[in-house]
DNA sequence: GTCTATAGGTGGATAGAC
DNA sequence: GTCTATCCACCTATAGAC
């Protein structure tokens, strides 16, 4: 499947990852997709009865590959260490688009959120604090990495720091900021 | 001027800011406000001509009660990591009441601001880079802390994980999860 | 300073034709 | 699946009486 015959519902998709990611859940609307996209909003409608149903939706693959990524990090058979900093290239490669972390955004309207879609929010932090604590355990264990405390408490540092990095470097247009702030977080391990 | 007595302007300002606080600047609207305080939305655009004036004031006020704190921390005659500790227990206290920092907030609804209130958001953490720059290059002197590289990076990331560790822990509801977050990050130093 | 009334626009969402 | 047309609630904001 080609990208230019991407299916209607990934397009959408597409599009209202990248609004969340920038204004927020309820900084864009069905019409600011329906522009981008050139159909109307009915249509829209069609394949997202809801803007709860589009946001749920949106998490879920967000999540998807964001594990996928995750899978080839722990494959590519390196240290502790280097998998942290591809952790965190990650983050930056979504900066560096001028986004924010989608879960990162969807955290600051958690109040405005529905249920399902607070759920799959948090869930997504918890898969990340739990490869970030195996990798920490693991780096620990042989020796690459050095922390007090538990893997999970560093890992949940970690995570916060990294989100909180993005949201800031991204007001100021500065990725040297969140560079600045990610080096000295691993630097410290 | 009893606090049962303030003024409207100031009774205003304090729904927004709450408001801001939990919603974000797109969460709330002048309805919310006019129902909290059982007054027209008329009569807040007396006060209050635009959205975009509302949202400026109460950075300004907030900055305003912020730095008036950190004054406080620096008359106190402590240690560079006693002061470390107050600053950390301002957010603290902000997240106990369930919010979030008024302009962490802002800083996640950044690309949907007016120039003004954007340029306001920035003064915000600058204020609070330069404060913790000093602190820290104080100890450093002192031997109170010690950390590698600049004072400014170090403020820098100070910043960024405080906002970071109050959006996490706010949306799964454990304050816990700032405090530990907190803890390390001063421990570090 | 606060009200009633209203303008003019946009929000999410639906019905029914094609 | 996508369209036109429409609903109604809500949005920010203003005019003008009190």
């Amino acid at each position: 499947m080609a990208i230019s015959s991407a299916d209607t519902s990934q397009r959408i998709l597409d599009v209202a990852e990248r609004l969340v990611q920038t204004r927020g859940f309820n900084g864009f609307s069905y019409a600011d997709i329906a522009e981008a996209l050139d159909v109307t909003k009915a249509s829209l409608h069609y394949h997202f009865p809801t803007k709860a149903d589009l946001g749920k939706r949106l998490i879920e693959r967000y999540e998807e590959t964001f594990l996928a990524v995750l899978k080839t990090i722990d494959g590519a058979g390196t240290g502790a260490r280097d998998k942290l900093q591809r952790y965190v290239r990650i983050y930056a490669e979504v900066l560096r688009a001028n986004r924010m972390c989608l879960c990162g955004m969807l955290a600051s309207d958690y109040a405005t959120l529905s249920k399902p879609i607070r759920e799959k929010v948090k869930h997504f932090f918890d898969e990340n604090e739990r490869w970030l604590s195996a990798v920490l355990d693991e780096g620990r264990k042989t020796g690459d990495l050095q922390f007090k405390g538990s893997a999970l408490d560093v890992a949940r540092m970690i995570v916060a720091s990294l989100e909180g990095a993005m949201m800031l470097a991204r007001s100021y247009g500065e990725v040297s900021r969140f560079d600045a702030t990610a080096k000295r977080l691993i630097a410290e391990l």
